[in-house]
DNA sequence: TCTTAAATGAAAATCGTTTCTCTTTAGAAG
DNA sequence: CTTCTAAAGAGAAACGATTTTCATTTAAGA
């Protein structure tokens, strides 16, 4: 479980630090996207402490590493979401319970050789992604009155 | 010309203000996504000044009426892009230069009624963009050396 | 005009994120 | 098991884009 986490931070080049794994840990069980203040609550009691800057720069290096993925939130801030599919695919995320689910959208490659065929240049990377109300979350919006 | 933006206003119940028309006029002369603070240095000579708040406050509403597109920077700053393309489509914008082309994907209702069939819940909104780099930029970087 | 809610500017606050600098440590080499 | 070094981390401070506050001005309908 945790050879399992050193080998992908091999993998990265990044050496396998107690605060790697623990982050790791943390979003693997993790069901939601999670925001660094959140995750740097979460570890400091374990350790003797852990620093907010830390957290900051291993979710950057994961993320660049490809091992988790960035929310883009309505609210700008960031959020992180580890997702165990390996396949090419985006999310659906609930903006009030946080909860991600995998939406496999198949015209994206297509969508790719589009831009470049009709606008040329270098794709460098691109976004989708549906933001909601997941089913429970949205029962419990329309069970309390709100707007239609 | 400033009577088709007033009735713009108009439509979203905001005052056509001198402020806003000369954002919206801003707006819709340049091809490229714009930052508050551009839009605020550029609008500063013209009128006796305009504040930075004012600018932002009113990006925010011309983007909630639909009239103006945030951009979705990688550097997570605000941007803005004035698009007359009224029908549902999509943005490949240039990182270098801020070009933004419209990009058509035809998946997307199928994408939302995915998402709803499969997810259940309400989607609130979603997001598809490309970046990359425009054709001359691209051009431009593989002139000079970089990777690859 | 007159009236009033909306809009604005200036200054200050906010606060998520990043930088700095010094100390510690993982991991490879011997 | 030591030694060594680049990478990683802590804590504090800085940063800076964005937002808030609040007193003043203004668009627009009556
Ligand atoms: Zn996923
Ligand atoms: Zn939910
Ligand atoms: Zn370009
Ligand atoms: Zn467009």
């Amino acid at each position: 479980m945790n050879g399992q986490f050193s080998e992908t931070l091999k993998g990265l080049k990044l050496k396998a630090t107690p605060k790697r794994l623990a982050i790791l840990r943390l979003l693997s069980q993790e069901s939601t996207y999670v925001s660094p203040e959140e995750i740097w609550q979460r570890l400091r009691g374990r350790f003797g402490a852990i620093g907010l800057p830390t957290v900051y720069r291993n979710l950057e290096e994961l993320a660049a590493g490809g091992v988790i993925t960035k929310v883009i939130h309505p609210n700008r801030q960031l959020y992180y979401f580890l997702c165990s599919n390996r396949h090419h695919h985006h999310h659906f995320i609930c903006v009030a319970c946080r909860r991600v689910e995998d939406v496999d959208v198949c015209a994206l490659n297509d969508l790719e050789r589009e831009v470049d065929a009709k606008i040329g240049g270098r794709v460098l990377s691109h976004i989708v992604q549906v933001n909601g109300l997941c089913r429970s979350c949205a029962v419990a919006a329309a069970g309390s009155g709100e707007k239609q």
